[in-house]
DNA sequence: TCTTTACTTGCGATTTATTCGCATTTGCAT
DNA sequence: ATGCAAATGCGAATAAATCGCAAGTAAAGA
């Protein structure tokens, strides 16, 4: 039984959204909308790609999604905000994506050259290798 | 005059490059393939959207320029290698693209949870809103 | 429980960024 | 100058994401 009430958010709380907000709280890595409507199918769930990108759409309106295009790709990426403060390392080898430990913004005031910029959020990824597809490197 | 060389990295250089080249040369900030048509037409410079992107593919293979999405963006901007380290912060608002002065970082060595991660690069954005469009906010 | 209605989804067409295919053209090494 | 590999012109093709509209459904009220 999922966490989060939609009808409290004001939105109908159907069967498909109920659907696809299981599938992101069971993933473990953001996912793209068409990795989201596969894992819906194998539920037995039958859904079009045009409803999951709209209920993607109305979740991260509502702050219950996290939406994010990873350096390098194409397509956006899906994950459940779980209301703190996340970074990830992504392997540029086989793509896997890791959640790192800390984050050095926390101690961190930048400023933006020659003027003023208020700031209320960041983005910060790692890239590299992991440590598997760093041994196939040699 | 560039200080690029495209016959000392292995492709020839034509007009169409030269003029790709020059037009992010005088860019101040990371623009897409679009923009970078438009501004290759007003020096009246015919050519087409699909060349501009072979030739942006190539100047990225070659390191020449630096290909990114930014935040909640769908397409791909393309700025200058300048070998520097620069991170950039975007206005939610006016979608303009500032430079950050310094990097959080230098002083930052990250841990990737329970994993051996070895990081060649990363990527930081700032999101916020900049001083005229903060007012604007209220 | 039954209606009503506004919100959602099914379904497919459309848009937009980007890539591909192929004939023609053009750098540039010889 | 000549020849050939590489690059471009041109337009068709992909793929992610959005849109439009009719039909279905959640949920508030009678």
């Amino acid at each position: 039984m999922s966490k989060i009430n939609l009808s409290q958010q004001g939105i109908k709380n159907t069967k498909q959204r109920k659907c696809v907000l299981e599938v992101l709280e069971e993933a473990n890595s953001p996912i793209d909308a068409m990795e989201i409507l596969n894992r819906v199918n194998e539920k037995g769930v039958k859904m079009w790609i045009s409803t999951i990108y709209r209920i993607l759409e109305i979740f991260t309106e509502k702050g219950i999604v996290i939406k994010n295009t990873f350096f390098g790709e194409e397509k956006a990426t899906y994950e459940l905000n779980k209301h703190k403060h996340t970074h990830y390392a992504r392997c540029l080898s086989c793509k896997k994506i890791l959640e790192i430990d800390l984050c050095p913004m926390e101690s961190f005031i930048p400023t933006v050259k020659d003027e003023k910029f208020y700031i209320t959020g960041h983005r910060l990824e790692m890239y590299g290798y992991c440590d598997k597809c760093n041994k196939k490197r040699g």
